[in-house]
DNA sequence: GAATAACCGAGACGGTACGTCAAGTCTTGGT
DNA sequence: ACCAAGACTTGACGTACCGTCTCGGTTATTC
C-alpha cells in the first residue's frame, strides 16, 4: 500500500503562486512608500509599478494596510550587538547603528505606521509586542546582563525596564525631535545617565 | 463722537462666521474620531453630525488633515506640576497624571497622529517642536531644577535630556506597550532609575 | 398667514442637477452605442466622452442598463400617419417610413435591446406594452378604422390584431431578414396580403 | 496486416477529448441559462457546475458567446407539420406547438439572443438566414402549397411571404406581447386573417 | 431701509481609488 | 494531448469621499 494513500492529499493544486510576483509587489510597495509616503500610496500604483494585476495583490493581502505592514516588516533592522569594548561603548554603538538605519524615510514610516497601527488596536498590539518588541527588549537586557559584575550594576535593577528606556528614548529622538537636535552628543549623555542610574551608589 | 468712528473700519463686511458652527464642527470631529478613528473619519460624516454644510468646514480649514490636527490640539493635556512632596513623588504624580489623561482613544490618536505628521515632514516637525514640545521639556526640566540641591543632583547633568528621557519613556509606554504591561510599578521603577542616574555618585 | 406656510416645503434644496450634464450623458451614450455596440459600451467610456464624472451618471441612473434603455428611448420614432391616398398607400408609406428610420445601427440596437429586456422580465414587459406598444397598435388600428367603409373591410375583423401583424412583420424584416432581402416589393406584397385578408370576400 | 497501418495516421495524438466533458459543459450551460439568464452567466459558473476546468471550455469554444450560441442551438425546436385536417387546422396546430415549445425561459432566451446577435452583424445574419430561417420558411410554404387547390388560394400569392408573416407574428407574440395577452384566440384569428388574404376573392 | 457682501445648509460637480468580479490565458501535477 | 485547479493580466463594475461649485436663503454692515 502506497504510504501516500492513507493521507488526505494536501498537495497544492492548480498553478502555484509566483514568488516573483510576490517579490515584485513588496518591492514596488517599498519604492512607492519611500517616494510618496503612506497616505498617497494606492494599490493601483503598486500594481502598475510591479507590473501586476490588482487581483494578484488582493489574492495575497486582505487590504492595503495589510500589504503595507508586510512590506515594512521587511526592513525591520537587526540590532547589532557586537560586544566590543565596555558597556558604554557597546550600548552607544548599538544605539547609533539602530538610529542610523532607521533615520530614513522608510524607517520612519515603518515606525510611525507601527505606532498608529498598534495604538488603535490593542489585540494586534499585544501579539506584536510579544513577537517583535519583547525579543528586542530581551536582547538588549541580555547584553547589559553580561556586564552586571564588571560594571558593578545594582542587584535590584530591572534590566527590561532599562531596555525599554533606551528604546523609548531612541524612538522619541527619531520621530519627534527635529533632525537638527538629533546628534551623537545627546545620545552619549543619555546612555551615561542610564548607566549611572544602574550603578551601585557606593 | 464715538472713538470707533475715526478709525478706518477693519470690521469684515457681510455676515460674520458663526462661532457656534465652529464649535459644532470641532466637537463632531472629536466624537467621530473617538468612535471610528482617523482612517474612517470623513468630512461628510463630520458635516452630517455637526448639522453643517461641507462648505462651512472648508471655509475654515484647508483640508481634512488640518481639521483633525486642530481638533486634536484641543485635548492636548496640561502637565500638572503641583510640586507636592519630594522630587520622586512630584515626577511620579506628574507622569501618572499625564499617562491617565492620554490613555484614551482620543489621546492615543492625538499622539500617533502627531507622530505620523511630524515624522514625515521635518519642517512641521521643527516648528511643532519649538511651539509644543520644547516648552514641555523646559517645564519638566524646570521642576527638576528646583530640587537640584535638595536631591544632591550632579552638576554636569543636562536636565533637558532627562526630561526627554521621561517623555520618551511615557510615549513608549502609551503607544507601544500593551495596556496590560502598563502599570504604576514600572513607572515608579523608571523614575527611580532616572533619579539615581542624576545623583552624585558619592 | 402666508399661504406657503401651511405646505411642507418641497422646494429642491442644494445645487440643482445640470440639464446640460444630463444631455451630454445621453448624447455620449448614443454616440458610443452606434460606434461600438451595447456589449462594449462601458460607463467609464460614457463618462469620459461626456466630460463627466461617473458619479454624475450613477446619480441619475441606477445601472448601465437603465442608462442605455433611457438613451434608446430617445430615438424611438414617431409613426408618420399622414393619411394621403387610399389605405394601401397610407399603410405602405407608414411602414416604409418606420423601416427607414429604424434601419440604422442605433435603431436595430434599440429594438433588439427592447426585446432582450422585455423577454426576460414579464413585469417590465407588461408595463412597457401598455405605455409604448399598445398606443402604437391603437394608432395603426385607428388609421385602418377610418377606411373601414371605403375599403369594404369585414365587420368581424379585429383591427388591433391586424396592427400587431404589421408590426410583427416589420420587426421580423428589420431584425432577422438579411438586409439584401429587405426591399419595398415584399413590403408591398405583405400589405396587399393583409388588405385582402381584411376585405369582405364577396 | 491491419488495414489502418497503410494509411498515414491522421488520428490526433495524445489523449482524445472527452465527449462526456463536452456534454457536461453544454448541459451546465443550459441549466444556468434557464436559472439566471444570459447576462449573469459566467464561464466560471459553467465550469464549476460542469465539474470541469475553464481550459476545457476554452479548448472547445472560442468565447463565452460561442458556447452560449452552441448550447442554445440544441433546443431549437422542430416544426411539427403533421398535416392532419384542413389548412386552418394544420397551421394552427403547427403554430401552437411552436409557441408552446418556445414559451420557456430558455426558448425566449434563444430567440432574443438570436435577434441581438443577428441584428448587429449582417454577415452572420446572412448565413444564419440561409442555414436556419430559410428552410423553416420553405417548410411552412411547402405545407401551404399542398393546400393550394383545395383551399382555392390565389395564384399570384408568394407563399414564402406568407410564411414570413406567420413567423414574424409568432415571434412578436412571444417576445413583445405580455404573456397575459398571448392566447389561442388571437392566434386563431391571425391565421384566419392570413388564410382569407390568400384566398381568391370570388 | 435698501443694497451689498459674506455667511449658511444642501447637494451636484469632476475626479481618484477602493475592493470585487469575470474574461480569456497560462502553468502546475497528474491521467 | 488531455484534464481540473487555480494563478495570471486586464479592465469594468458600482461605491465612497475628496475638495469645489452653485443653488436659495440668512444675517450683518454700509450707504
Amino acid at each position: 500500500m502506497n504510504p501516500k494513500d492513507d493521507m488526505i492529499s494536501n498537495a497544492p493544486r492548480g498553478r502555484p503562486r509566483s514568488s516573483e510576483v510576490h517579490r515584485n509587489i513588496l518591492d514596488a510597495t517599498l519604492v512607492i512608500l519611500s517616494e510618496v509616503g503612506v497616505e498617497k500610496l494606492s494599490i493601483e500604483m503598486v500594481a502598475g509599478r510591479a507590473g501586476v494585476g490588482k487581483s494578484s495583490i488582493y489574492r495575497r493581502w486582505k487590504s492595503k494596510e495589510a500589504l503595507i505592514v508586510d512590506a515594512l516588516e521587511q526592513i525591520k533592522p537587526e540590532m547589532n550587538t557586537t560586544l566590543q569594548g565596555d558597556l558604554r561603548e557597546v550600548l552607544f554603538d548599538m544605539a547609533r547603528d539602530f538610529l542610523q538605519k532607521m533615520n530614513t524615510p522608510l524607517g520612519k514610516q515603518m515606525l510611525s505606521l507601527m505606532i498608529s497601527t498598534l495604538s488603535g488596536n490593542s489585540q494586534i498590539a499585544e501579539s506584536f509586542w510579544e513577537v517583535h518588541s519583547l525579543p528586542k527588549t530581551k536582547e538588549i537586557a541580555g547584553v547589559i546582563e553580561r556586564y552586571r559584575h564588571q560594571e558593578r550594576l545594582r542587584d535590584d535593577i530591572d534590566l527590561d525596564l532599562v531596555a525599554d528606556y533606551l528604546i523609548g528614548f531612541m524612538i522619541y529622538q527619531l520621530l519627534l525631535k527635529p533632525p537638527s537636535l538629533n546628534g551623537d552628543d545627546s545620545l552619549k549623555q543619555g546612555i551615561d545617565l542610564i548607566l549611572n542610574g544602574m550603578r551601585r551608589s557606593e
